[in-house]
DNA sequence: TATCGTATGTAATATCATAACATGTCAAGT
DNA sequence: ACTTGACATGTTATGATATTACATACGATA
């Protein structure tokens, strides 16, 4: 019920979806995951992954940054990137390369690659499922003897609705 | 036969492979896709190409800047920006945003979706076979309404050389 | 040769990211 | 309770990457 949140733009889905449990899904296992491999959801890990959930869009740090500030955290870089990274690690964060920001997963519950498609026109992103893409990748790069840890997958286009107005 | 080459650390396949040809084709393909929109492969821009061709590595603009300086060229950042971005237009050479560099394509022949492995141990990094992988996300994105214009698909990991060492 | 679109060069600045170091916090062991 | 050591936060400073804006030059073509 937040396709279009009021402080942000487009969200992570071209479509409306449910996401009234995004965020406490998300929170609950952040939680989990941290206690896991025995570190701690810190304040400002906490907000920051709360950040992403609100605005539900893509972020550059400097952005989530400012927000952390206006919460008393910490003004400097390294304050956003240390949480953010922490949470791309835990795998509920995850970094958008080509746009320089950071969007929290939409899919927290699945072990997942994540693959994002990109609208040029409107910069509307959603993340795509992408386990075809996954086992794809797999298979290239067994051929080749490398071992994968981790994938950026982003495809640059036109999301439908602008497909059509920009044909 | 430039697995190696003496200016370069690791080049763009984890295997050798036949370079000979790499060079010499790109350049005439760079000239004809340039002449197909009307564009023309200036002196910067051959020259630019040239230079990732030669170190047959992955580069970053500025120091792909600093050669083309090297060379009379201009000396300030958008000079070598604008050169590269021509060249990713013509799918000549990709961005791989993982390492803000830039990278010859190995196979400007074929129509392709690049797709690069990445060592993080050694920093080699070898651009993938991956039409599978351009099937597997064609159909990802068309499941959501979206067109694909460009992607930028990049995995982290151990090389089949680092892999060993550390396992 | 006048003109227009393309391309290059430069200066200035914006944006993104990290290194290095000081301080603070928390839990385990004594 | 006190010490210790690992983890976490905060700050300063700087590095690295990328773009905007504008002036100049080139090249095809009418």
């Amino acid at each position: 019920m937040c396709a279009t949140p009021s402080d942000a733009g487009p969200g992570l889905a071209f479509a409306d979806h449910d996401h009234s449990h995004c965020a406490q899904d998300t929170l609950a296992r952040a939680d989990e995951l941290s206690a896991e491999r025995g570190a701690r959801l810190t304040p400002v890990r906490r907000r920051a992954l709360e950040i992403l959930l609100e605005s539900h869009r893509a972020m550059g740090a400097y952005e989530v940054l400012e927000r952390l500030a206006e919460d008393g955290f910490g003004k400097q870089p390294p304050v956003a990137y240390r949480a953010l990274d922490f949470l791309v690690e835990l795998g509920l964060v995850h970094r958008i390369r080509r746009l320089n920001a950071f969007a929290a997963c939409t899919h927290p519950g699945e072990a997942h690659v994540p693959a994002f498609l990109i609208c040029r026109r409107c910069e509307a992103v959603a993340e795509a499922p992408a386990e075809a893409v996954r086992r794809a990748m797999e298979a290239a790069s067994a051929a080749l003897g490398f071992r994968i840890e981790r994938t950026n997958i982003e495809a640059l286009g036109l999301c439908p609705a602008c497909s059509g107005a920009e044909p």
